[in-house]
DNA sequence: CTTTTTCACTTGCAAATCGCAAGTCACAAC
DNA sequence: GTTGTGACTTGCGATTTGCAAGTGAAAAAG
């Protein structure tokens, strides 16, 4: 069980007092994003994160979302006793994120031939921006 | 010697089509963006990187600026020939993932305490963002 | 009521990556 | 000629990945 300690809002490591240094710290990773990414996409379920495209191996799935939660970033509450299920979902730290999956997934798409931006629920809506406008 | 082919805008391994997915394969780890991050601070040469706070191993940023120079994300061009020295720019490619910067800037700046957003030469002026408006 | 599935994770382990320290190479300075 | 500087490379132990298989409990199937 990963779920040692959290010490409330941890002052992580902190290499330095660098913003983009010390979210990378918490998400620089090949995966951690791309959960968030399912979170935003509406998924909430072990089973759901585990069953998109990429794969994720289900050590580090359970590694990320533990980590996620005590950075804050999702929470995790039970929906059934027995056996003990639980369900994600983002914290408004979390859903802050979007802008910056937005931003990947906006330079992906213009730049790696191959890809497109996948349907982000209410994408447009949180971000006030118009499909039709750049 | 890590410089040994590029085979044009290669394919990359496309764990998925998409966008975000693709991206994190090519900057989704600890320390390429931080590069980036420099290179957008007008960094140029392999001591101003390693000379920065965060102190990234030089194997690591030597094996980073190769990367990114197969991403075509940077540039390496000689500026002396006797000994061979180089200087690091960012391709339009490496200077559209400014935003991203920006967002993962803006995101730590709110919710990581004791970070700030540090200078990043020109960032009003690429983004169309007045300094004194937020 | 016994067997099979499903869900949500763990565990084992080989292979890849990291990060620290030290080494190299060529010239420039002292 | 000894030291310094810039740009890397090399070695190597420690950590992290990623794949496969295992676990426990209930729900569904036979």
């Amino acid at each position: 069980m990963k779920r040692k300690k959290a010490s409330e809002t941890a002052p992580l490591e902190g290499r330095s007092p660098c913003a983009v240094a010390c979210g990378l710290d918490i998400f620089g990773d090949r995966w951690t994003l791309l959960v968030v990414r399912d979170l935003l996409r509406g998924h909430r379920r072990y089973g759901e994160f585990a069953g998109s495209k990429e794969k994720i191996p289900t050590n580090l799935l359970a590694d990320r979302l533990s980590r996620l939660e005590t950075a804050g970033i999702v929470t995790r509450t039970p929906y059934q006793d027995n056996p003990p299920r639980y369900e994600y979902a983002l914290t408004p730290k979390g859903d802050a994120l979007r802008p910056i999956i937005r931003a990947i997934a906006d330079w992906g798409a213009q730049h790696i031939p191959g890809t497109r931006r996948m349907d982000m629920a209410a994408q447009a809506a949180a971000t006030g921006d118009k499909p039709s406008s750049r």
